[in-house]
DNA sequence: AACAGCACCTGTAGGC
DNA sequence: TGCCTACAGGTGCTGT
Protein backbone atom coordinates (compact mmCIF):
# COMPACT_ATOMS: atom_id res chain seq x y z
CA UNK A 1 0.00 0.00 0.00
CA UNK A 2 0.98 3.64 -0.80
CA UNK A 3 2.23 5.11 2.51
CA UNK A 4 2.76 8.68 2.94
CA UNK A 5 5.27 9.67 0.12
CA UNK A 6 2.36 7.65 -2.46
CA UNK A 7 -0.48 9.06 -0.75
CA UNK A 8 1.14 12.82 -1.07
CA UNK A 9 2.11 11.70 -4.91
CA UNK A 10 -1.81 11.30 -6.04
CA UNK A 11 -3.29 14.19 -3.72
CA UNK A 12 -1.01 16.36 -5.65
CA UNK A 13 -2.19 14.74 -9.10
CA UNK A 14 -5.44 15.12 -7.73
CA UNK A 15 -5.59 19.20 -8.31
CA UNK A 16 -6.61 18.03 -11.37
CA UNK A 17 -10.25 17.48 -10.42
CA UNK A 18 -10.40 20.88 -8.28
CA UNK A 19 -13.68 22.56 -9.45
CA UNK A 20 -15.58 19.24 -11.10
CA UNK A 21 -18.69 18.86 -10.06
CA UNK A 22 -19.80 15.01 -9.98
CA UNK A 23 -22.31 14.17 -12.18
CA UNK A 24 -22.77 10.12 -11.35
CA UNK A 25 -21.18 7.74 -8.98
CA UNK A 26 -21.33 4.16 -10.33
CA UNK A 27 -20.19 1.36 -7.71
CA UNK A 28 -19.40 -1.90 -8.95
CA UNK A 29 -17.91 -3.57 -5.67
CA UNK A 30 -20.17 -2.24 -2.62
CA UNK A 31 -17.76 -2.84 0.28
CA UNK A 32 -15.30 -0.47 -1.67
CA UNK A 33 -17.83 2.09 0.31
CA UNK A 34 -18.44 2.43 4.14
CA UNK A 35 -21.59 2.37 4.41
CA UNK A 36 -24.53 2.39 2.00
CA UNK A 37 -23.08 2.78 -1.45
CA UNK A 38 -26.59 3.82 -2.32
CA UNK A 39 -26.55 6.64 -0.24
CA UNK A 40 -23.12 7.54 -0.67
CA UNK A 41 -24.01 7.70 -4.55
CA UNK A 42 -26.64 10.09 -3.24
CA UNK A 43 -24.83 11.89 -0.70
CA UNK A 44 -21.66 13.39 -3.24
CA UNK A 45 -24.54 13.72 -6.53
CA UNK A 46 -24.08 17.17 -7.64
CA UNK A 47 -21.28 18.33 -4.99
CA UNK A 48 -18.36 19.94 -6.27
CA UNK A 49 -15.07 19.24 -5.64
CA UNK A 50 -12.84 22.34 -3.17
CA UNK A 51 -9.57 20.98 -3.02
CA UNK A 52 -7.89 17.27 -2.44
CA UNK A 53 -5.62 17.19 1.04
CA UNK A 54 -4.05 14.32 2.71
CA UNK A 55 -4.32 13.38 6.24
CA UNK A 56 -1.85 10.04 7.31
CA UNK A 57 -2.67 7.95 4.51
CA UNK A 58 -6.18 9.48 3.81
CA UNK A 59 -6.93 11.04 0.65
CA UNK A 60 -9.65 14.32 1.81
CA UNK A 61 -11.75 14.88 -1.29
CA UNK A 62 -13.15 18.60 0.66
CA UNK A 63 -16.42 19.19 -1.04
CA UNK A 64 -17.95 22.55 -1.88
CA UNK A 65 -21.01 21.19 0.70
CA UNK A 66 -18.00 21.33 3.19
CA UNK A 67 -18.94 17.37 3.43
CA UNK A 68 -15.88 15.29 2.86
CA UNK A 69 -14.91 12.02 1.14
CA UNK A 70 -12.28 9.96 2.00
CA UNK A 71 -10.12 7.82 -0.02
CA UNK A 72 -7.75 5.22 1.69
CA UNK A 73 -5.61 3.08 -0.39
CA UNK A 74 -4.63 0.29 1.59
CA UNK A 75 -2.42 -2.03 0.20
CA UNK A 76 -3.50 -1.91 -3.85
CA UNK A 77 -5.91 0.83 -4.15
CA UNK A 78 -5.67 3.57 -6.72
CA UNK A 79 -7.10 6.59 -8.48
CA UNK A 80 -6.77 6.74 -12.14
CA UNK A 81 -8.10 8.63 -14.79
CA UNK A 82 -7.19 6.66 -17.64
CA UNK A 83 -7.51 2.75 -16.51
CA UNK A 84 -5.11 0.26 -18.42
CA UNK A 85 -6.99 -2.60 -19.80
CA UNK A 86 -6.01 -4.79 -16.92
CA UNK A 87 -7.08 -1.79 -14.50
CA UNK A 88 -10.78 -2.59 -16.05
CA UNK A 89 -11.10 -5.99 -14.06
CA UNK A 90 -10.50 -3.99 -10.91
CA UNK A 91 -12.52 -1.39 -11.19
CA UNK A 92 -14.41 -0.54 -8.39
CA UNK A 93 -15.96 2.81 -8.58
CA UNK A 94 -16.21 5.05 -10.89
CA UNK A 95 -16.68 8.77 -10.93
CA UNK A 96 -18.13 10.90 -13.48
CA UNK A 97 -18.20 14.64 -13.77
CA UNK A 98 -20.61 17.18 -15.66
CA UNK A 99 -17.56 17.84 -17.92
CA UNK A 100 -17.75 13.92 -18.94
CA UNK A 101 -14.20 13.13 -17.36
CA UNK A 102 -14.05 10.68 -15.24
CA UNK A 103 -11.69 9.09 -12.12
CA UNK A 104 -11.49 5.19 -11.25
CA UNK A 105 -11.07 3.54 -8.10
CA UNK A 106 -9.14 0.51 -8.87
CA UNK A 107 -8.40 -2.21 -5.62
CA UNK A 108 -7.28 -5.55 -6.82
CA UNK A 109 -7.62 -6.72 -3.29
CA UNK A 110 -10.53 -4.72 -2.18
CA UNK A 111 -9.00 -3.74 0.81
CA UNK A 112 -9.23 0.07 -0.13
CA UNK A 113 -12.15 2.46 1.59
CA UNK A 114 -13.91 5.37 0.42
CA UNK A 115 -16.21 7.05 2.75
CA UNK A 116 -18.56 10.36 2.61
CA UNK A 117 -18.24 12.14 6.06
CA UNK A 118 -21.11 14.94 6.83
CA UNK A 119 -19.38 18.09 7.59
CA UNK A 120 -20.60 18.56 11.38
CA UNK A 121 -18.68 14.71 12.04
CA UNK A 122 -15.30 15.52 12.80
CA UNK A 123 -13.76 13.92 10.66
CA UNK A 124 -11.33 10.76 11.16
CA UNK A 125 -10.62 8.57 13.97
CA UNK A 126 -7.66 9.46 16.69
CA UNK A 127 -4.56 10.04 13.91
CA UNK A 128 -1.01 11.20 15.20
CA UNK A 129 0.76 13.94 13.98
CA UNK A 130 1.84 14.37 10.63
CA UNK A 131 5.87 13.02 10.22
CA UNK A 132 7.29 15.72 8.22
CA UNK A 133 8.58 18.02 10.57
CA UNK A 134 11.64 16.83 12.90
CA UNK A 135 9.99 18.58 16.16
CA UNK A 136 6.74 17.45 15.72
CA UNK A 137 8.34 13.41 14.95
CA UNK A 138 10.29 14.37 17.97
CA UNK A 139 7.33 14.73 20.45
CA UNK A 140 5.35 12.01 19.17
CA UNK A 141 8.69 9.91 20.34
CA UNK A 142 9.57 11.76 23.38
CA UNK A 143 8.37 9.79 26.80
CA UNK A 144 6.86 6.78 25.44
CA UNK A 145 6.05 4.44 28.11
CA UNK A 146 5.31 1.60 25.94
CA UNK A 147 7.76 -1.72 25.35
CA UNK A 148 6.46 -2.39 22.53
CA UNK A 149 9.15 -3.01 19.44
CA UNK A 150 9.55 0.48 18.32
CA UNK A 151 8.91 -0.60 14.66
CA UNK A 152 5.33 -1.48 15.94
CA UNK A 153 5.28 2.19 16.98
CA UNK A 154 6.29 3.76 14.21
CA UNK A 155 3.28 1.58 12.09
CA UNK A 156 0.91 2.76 15.08
CA UNK A 157 -1.21 5.72 13.10
CA UNK A 158 -1.99 6.46 16.46
CA UNK A 159 1.06 7.96 17.45
CA UNK A 160 2.80 9.21 14.84
CA UNK A 161 0.61 9.02 10.95
CA UNK A 162 2.12 7.57 7.42
CA UNK A 163 4.71 5.62 8.06
CA UNK A 164 3.93 1.98 6.88
CA UNK A 165 6.42 -1.23 6.61
CA UNK A 166 8.58 0.72 3.50
CA UNK A 167 9.75 3.61 5.49
CA UNK A 168 9.89 2.10 8.79
CA UNK A 169 12.52 -0.06 8.09
CA UNK A 170 14.11 2.92 6.39
CA UNK A 171 13.89 5.21 9.12
CA UNK A 172 14.96 2.36 11.47
CA UNK A 173 18.37 1.94 9.02
CA UNK A 174 19.30 5.56 8.62
CA UNK A 175 18.49 5.87 12.29
CA UNK A 176 21.21 2.92 13.03
CA UNK A 177 18.10 1.79 15.55
CA UNK A 178 17.18 -2.04 15.89
CA UNK A 179 13.38 -2.64 15.27
CA UNK A 180 12.95 -4.89 18.64
CA UNK A 181 14.03 -1.84 20.60
CA UNK A 182 11.55 -1.21 23.17
CA UNK A 183 9.86 2.31 22.05
CA UNK A 184 10.58 3.48 26.15
CA UNK A 185 14.02 2.16 25.99
CA UNK A 186 14.51 5.20 23.00
CA UNK A 187 17.44 7.24 24.20
CA UNK A 188 17.61 11.02 23.33
CA UNK A 189 20.34 10.12 20.65
CA UNK A 190 17.67 7.61 19.32
CA UNK A 191 14.98 10.19 18.81
CA UNK A 192 16.90 12.92 17.58
CA UNK A 193 18.64 10.57 14.92
CA UNK A 194 14.49 9.39 13.72
CA UNK A 195 13.48 12.53 14.08
CA UNK A 196 15.86 13.81 11.48
CA UNK A 197 15.49 10.16 9.31
CA UNK A 198 11.65 10.31 9.04
CA UNK A 199 10.95 13.33 7.59
CA UNK A 200 13.99 13.21 5.26
CA UNK A 201 13.37 9.71 3.87
CA UNK A 202 9.42 10.68 3.25
CA UNK A 203 10.00 13.80 1.34
CA UNK A 204 12.95 12.42 -0.38
CA UNK A 205 10.75 9.38 -1.60
CA UNK A 206 7.96 11.78 -2.39
CA UNK A 207 10.63 13.55 -4.84
CA UNK A 208 10.84 10.49 -6.25
CA UNK A 209 6.84 9.82 -6.84
CA UNK A 210 7.46 7.28 -3.69
CA UNK A 211 7.84 3.79 -4.30
CA UNK A 212 6.70 1.56 -6.85
CA UNK A 213 7.18 -2.47 -5.91
CA UNK A 214 4.03 -3.79 -7.67
CA UNK A 215 0.73 -2.13 -7.80
CA UNK A 216 0.99 1.38 -6.67
CA UNK A 217 0.82 3.89 -9.50
CA UNK A 218 0.11 7.95 -9.53
CA UNK A 219 -2.92 8.97 -11.35
CA UNK A 220 -1.34 9.09 -14.60
CA UNK A 221 -0.53 5.61 -14.25
CA UNK A 222 3.28 5.80 -13.88
CA UNK A 223 5.41 3.95 -10.98
CA UNK A 224 7.72 6.30 -8.63
CA UNK A 225 11.42 5.81 -8.51
CA UNK A 226 12.08 5.23 -4.92
CA UNK A 227 12.22 1.59 -4.58
CA UNK A 228 15.92 1.85 -6.61
CA UNK A 229 16.93 3.78 -3.27
CA UNK A 230 15.79 1.20 -0.39
CA UNK A 231 18.45 0.65 1.79
CA UNK A 232 16.55 -2.02 3.87
CA UNK A 233 13.48 -3.01 3.05
CA UNK A 234 12.95 -6.43 1.12
CA UNK A 235 17.20 -6.26 1.16
CA UNK A 236 17.29 -9.34 3.79
CA UNK A 237 20.22 -11.71 1.98
CA UNK A 238 21.66 -9.04 0.17
CA UNK A 239 24.82 -6.79 1.77
CA UNK A 240 24.18 -3.72 3.63
CA UNK A 241 25.23 -0.60 1.50
CA UNK A 242 27.20 0.63 4.91
CA UNK A 243 29.18 -2.13 6.18
CA UNK A 244 28.53 -5.15 3.84
CA UNK A 245 27.03 -7.62 6.61
CA UNK A 246 23.95 -9.60 5.49
CA UNK A 247 20.32 -7.93 6.01
CA UNK A 248 18.25 -9.71 7.71
CA UNK A 249 14.37 -10.43 8.25
CA UNK A 250 12.44 -10.68 11.32
CA UNK A 251 8.77 -11.03 11.97
CA UNK A 252 7.91 -7.51 14.10
CA UNK A 253 3.56 -7.57 14.87
CA UNK A 254 2.62 -9.58 12.38
CA UNK A 255 5.19 -8.04 9.59
CA UNK A 256 8.43 -8.16 8.08
CA UNK A 257 10.51 -6.21 9.13
CA UNK A 258 14.54 -6.15 7.50
CA UNK A 259 16.88 -4.39 9.29
CA UNK A 260 21.26 -4.72 9.28
CA UNK A 261 22.86 -6.66 12.10
CA UNK A 262 25.69 -4.59 12.58
CA UNK A 263 24.65 -1.10 11.90
CA UNK A 264 21.54 -1.56 14.05
CA UNK A 265 22.73 -3.20 16.99
CA UNK A 266 20.59 -4.04 19.79
CA UNK A 267 21.88 -3.52 23.58
CA UNK A 268 19.53 -3.25 26.11
C1' DA B 1 -1.38 -3.47 27.49
C1' DA B 2 0.07 -6.04 23.98
C1' DC B 3 0.42 -10.00 21.54
C1' DA B 4 -1.10 -13.66 18.22
C1' DG B 5 -4.30 -14.97 15.01
C1' DC B 6 -7.44 -14.11 11.77
C1' DA B 7 -10.32 -11.39 8.54
C1' DC B 8 -10.72 -8.76 4.47
C1' DC B 9 -9.08 -10.14 -1.07
C1' DT B 10 -6.29 -11.33 -5.17
C1' DG B 11 -2.05 -12.10 -7.48
C1' DT B 12 2.47 -13.84 -7.78
C1' DA B 13 6.64 -16.37 -6.74
C1' DG B 14 8.81 -20.38 -5.33
C1' DG B 15 9.06 -25.36 -4.13
C1' DC B 16 7.99 -29.91 -5.56
C1' DT C 1 2.22 -27.79 -16.49
C1' DG C 2 0.04 -28.26 -12.21
C1' DC C 3 -0.79 -27.93 -7.12
C1' DC C 4 0.34 -25.94 -2.82
C1' DT C 5 2.13 -22.66 0.37
C1' DA C 6 3.75 -18.27 1.75
C1' DC C 7 3.69 -13.67 1.26
C1' DA C 8 2.49 -8.70 -0.23
C1' DG C 9 2.88 -0.58 0.70
C1' DG C 10 -2.90 -1.77 5.80
C1' DT C 11 -6.13 -1.84 9.23
C1' DG C 12 -9.37 -3.75 12.52
C1' DC C 13 -11.40 -7.34 15.09
C1' DT C 14 -11.35 -11.15 18.68
C1' DG C 15 -9.36 -13.79 22.15
C1' DT C 16 -5.71 -14.64 25.49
Amino acid sequence: MPELPEVETVVRELSEIEGKTVKTTSVLWDRSIEGSSKQFQKDIKGDTIKSVTRRGKYICINLGSGNIVTVHLRMTGKLVFKPTEKDKNYTRVVFTFKDSSMMSFVDIRKFGKIKWWPKEEAFLPKLGPEPLLSKDVKAALSGLRTQRPVKSVLLDQQIIVGIGNIYADEALFLSGVHPMLPAAKLEPEHIKKLSHAIPKILKQSIKRMGTTLSDYRTTKNIGGENQNYLNAYGQDGLECKTCSATIEKITIGGRSSCYCPQCQVLNI
